[in-house]
RNA sequence: GGCGCUAUCGUCUAACGGUUAGGACGGAGCCCUCUCAAGGCUUUAAUACGGGUUCGAUUCCCGUUAGCGCUACCA
């Protein structure tokens, strides 16, 4: 059976890298009836925290795309040292007493001086001595037979061994690396597919060196372009801020389908001209032939922190919604109960882009009093605020009696325009401007009717007041 | 520095030797219209550079340049 695996390392807030990692294993999996597994590699002690563990499961419950297995590595240690273990039995890794901090430096490194040919027996005494250690893979560097793999998505890979330094297994904390515990998980998880970052591309050739040496057969692989920044670098909150979170995409009312949608776009296309694309549209068209090699970048900028297509298609999603969904996702972005979000949310529907405008697009829905307006507003085209003034007051005895539902409230005002002998145009605008405290707003007679006969009459009323 | 990967409109991408280099977002304009949206139409803009191979290169090969990744007892 078809095996993938999403293995985030709880060290930070969940990335949207990592999202869309996590989003293209999930598809292909679906797309083969395969099993997804989440994996927490949280093997750097040092750096694990619970908030990153927290935030990485809140996005992905977000995402609302369900695994099939979870693990966590933390408890799988001994497997990991066994495997290690066994490694170095074959001849295959050996003791590096080398203290850590006379490591690094320039050039290429392939190994610390004099650890390689240490004796079993010297080994053996030094380490029973307590002396610390790092376990390290011993590379045939000398070797001329390339390291070699096939990757799915950038194709046939290879690396002399001369070119890879002598990785460590275990630290000298006893912990496994990253290396290490990933791979013997792989194989004990009997992952069969690998889809991860590009980062991991060239960590790849000593992957293989790993499966090789444990005796099993590595998997396949498929790395994926990187998700970078406008200037080209890698995404990071320290630079970049809360847009490359996850949750900051839900926060501002993103909807789980158009956020998928839009990493999906990055990095992978259906070949075809489709863009908008349902989550079992995504399924069946995924496939590792339509992966790009190339980095792609999402486009924000410190005025606009949102791709703009990702915002063009949570806009799009927004449109198809039933209104009674539409209305239970605003609740929690304004201050209304439901069943005036369901009044309000057919006249807000394709203005809003993010479910969170709805809140600064209609708020005079929600508010008591008006924020401040610029009286100069309520003055029509080519009129002036006697014109204004006439308006308003007709309106006050149009909408003190008419029925207050827009087939009635349009014909009212329209006659209104017309004995006043203004053009319908100059007869709204004031209307418009006193009731929801702006120019730009829903179309005026639905919007009168949800707010209701006395909000109305008392907002003109003020709006006669400041001219 | 070494090794690896990548290079089509501003951005995401299509074209797997032959196209007026296509689509989408964004920008601009027009139409519709009670404002704003939405919608419709039009428009804008690209094969990094230099060599090959070929009747013919966006496409294949080499080089240059640029970017990214790995080069840790991070993942």
């Amino acid at each position: 059976m078809l095996r993938v695996r999403f293995a985030p390392s709880p060290t930070g807030f969940l990335h949207i890298g990592s999202a869309r990692t996590f989003i293209f294993n999930w598809l292909y999996a679906r797309h083969n009836q395969g099993a997804m597994i989440l994996r927490i590699d949280d093997t750097d002690v040092d750096r694990n925290s619970q908030a990153s563990l927290d935030s990485i499961f809140e996005g992905l419950r977000w995402l609302d795309l369900p695994w099939d297995e979870q693990y966590r590595q933390s408890d799988r240690v001994d497997l990991h040292r066994q495997m290690a273990w066994r490694i170095f039995e074959k001849g295959l890794a050996y003791r590096d007493f080398t203290p850590a901090t006379t490591q690094g430096g320039e050039g290429t490194w392939l190994f610390n001086p004099g650890m390689r040919e240490l004796s079993p027996e010297e080994s053996r005494r030094r380490a029973d001595a307590g002396e610390p250690f790092v376990l390290r893979f011993r590379v045939a560097h000398d070797d001329p037979n390339p390291v070699k793999f096939h990757d799915a998505v950038y194709g046939e890979q290879s690396k002399l061994p001369a070119d890879i330094e002598d990785f460590a297994l275990l630290r000298s904390n006893g912990i496994p690396t990253y290396h290490m515990a990933s791979c013997a998980d792989d194989i004990d998880l009997r992952i069969s597919h690998i889809i991860r970052g590009q980062d991991h591309l060239t960590n790849t050739f000593k992957h293989g060196l790993i499966f090789e040496a444990a005796g099993a057969a590595p998997p396949q692989f498929a790395h994926l372009p990187l998700l970078i920044a406008p200037d080209g670098s890698k995404l990071s909150k320290r630079k970049h801020g809360p847009v490359v979170s996850v949750t900051t995409y839900r926060d501002y009312g993103f909807l789980t389908q158009a956020f998928i949608n839009f990493l999906c776009l990055l990095g992978w296309s259906p070949k075809d001209d489709r863009e908008k694309m349902s989550r079992q549209e995504l399924v069946d068209a995924f496939s590792f032939e339509g992966i790009n090699r190339s980095n792609a970048v999402v486009n924000f900028t410190e005025q606009e922190p949102f791709d703009p297509k990702a915002v063009w298609l949570n806009a799009e999603f927004i449109r198809t919604l039933p209104l009674a969904e539409l209305a239970g996702l605003l609740s929690p972005f304004v201050p209304a109960k439901f069943d005036k979000l369901e009044q309000i949310a057919p006249l807000i529907q394709e203005r809003i882009k993010l479910l969170s405008d709805a809140a600064t697009v209609a708020d005079f829905f929600f508010l008591d009093e008006l924020p401040p307006y610029d009286p100069e507003e309520l003055i029509p085209q080519k009129g002036d605020p006697a014109m204004a003034i006439t308006a308003l007051k007709r309106a006050l005895e149009i909408l003190a009696t008419a029925d207050f539902n827009h087939q009635a409230l349009d014909a009212g005002l329209r006659a209104g325009a017309q004995d006043l002998k203004i053009k319908p145009g100059q007869m709204f605008q004031p209307i418009r401007v006193a009731v929801c405290g702006r120019k730009n707003a829903p179309p005026l007679f639905e919007t009168l009717e949800v707010l209701g006969r006395d909000v109305c009459l008392k907002r003109i009323a003020q709006a006669i007041q400041k001219l």
